[in-house]
DNA sequence: GAGAAAACGGATAATTATGTCCGAATAAAG
DNA sequence: CTTTATTCGGACATAATTATCCGTTTTCTC
């Protein structure tokens, strides 16, 4: 309902790369290894993003892409930005034209704090943060993993033992 | 960036009809006169907006269209979901699978106050506000409107009387 | 009953978004 | 210089969204 898949994929790519290459270039093949991105669609994507000034580029062997300034340093913003162009989010839901902050109408204003929340998490938020989530997150999907098979393990004998 | 051209139409007919029909039925020519609703494509959406129960049709010489039940009772997330199906706000950015409220991760935390009010906003919000804001928008843009060509009209004054 | 006026439903077209493929350009390694 | 490995760029394919059209059904009026 916020991003566009197309977005998704470039703050997905980017908080893997952010979160594995260490700072050193990594190529798409791996990146994408373990993940469910889709190779051949991210590739356009993190195009798009080079020329945005996200990430920069190497050909050739021993190629492959690397953030163009400190993870930290990228917002959501420029983001969604580099993907689909300015947002947008100055219209009001009645949609009417001429309304912006110049010109409101009563549910623009009634939308604005919300609008500006989203812009400040948007702003606030960074690829640092993402990566940092992102890896929280495994940890933590690995620890329920372990859960689960350990609870089969014992259903498992349970089952063993009746069946004696 | 929030709704789909297809949802504000949806939006954008029921707040004409809330505010221009004082209750009685209403047609689809007669709410599109004035407006740039496309006539043909409202008519496919109104029909969505009937089958989900926000609206009741008739047929025939006199038919149109009126609203199901009081405008201060239709949010703008009946609205949405009638023409999106179920609101999916529930994924995190990162988009990782199996991010929900029991499973959640770092970022969906944090993007959690503001998916809050954006759904409050949708359930506290009627079809009433938006045609009343409308109303006053429209109100408001006429007088600017006026000031306008007031404008104009001081200065094509002093214009001739320059040529004098 | 005939004619007119309205929404309904299905078909189709146009546009945009998403996804795939492959040769070209580039760079490193042998 | 040849091979290999990588991104780049364009072309193409598929799917979803948005838009338009037209005959059908229903209802009212005369």
């Amino acid at each position: 309902m916020i991003f566009t898949t197309t977005t998704e994929y470039a703050i997905r790519g980017l908080a893997e790369l952010a979160g594995r290459s260490d700072g050193r270039s990594m190529m798409l093949d791996e990146l994408v290894a373990g993940t469910t991105l889709p190779r051949d669609f991210l590739a356009k994507v993190f195009q798009r993003l080079v020329k945005a000034g996200l990430l920069k580029s190497a050909k050739g062997r021993g190629g492959g892409f690397r953030l163009a300034k400190p993870a930290h340093e990228i917002t959501l913003r420029e983001i969604v930005e580099a993907i689909d162009g300015a947002i947008h989010l100055d219209r009001c839901a009645v949609g009417l034209d001429k309304c912006n902050d110049h010109q409101p109408c009563p549910q623009h204003d009634l939308y604005k704090p919300i609008r500006q929340r989203l812009k400040d998490y948007l702003n606030s938020t960074t690829v640092a943060d993402l990566a940092a989530s992102l890896k929280t997150k495994q940890a933590w999907l690995k620890i329920i993993e372990n859960q689960q098979t350990e609870k089969e393990r014992q259903l498992l004998s349970v089952r063993t033992a009746n069946n004696k």
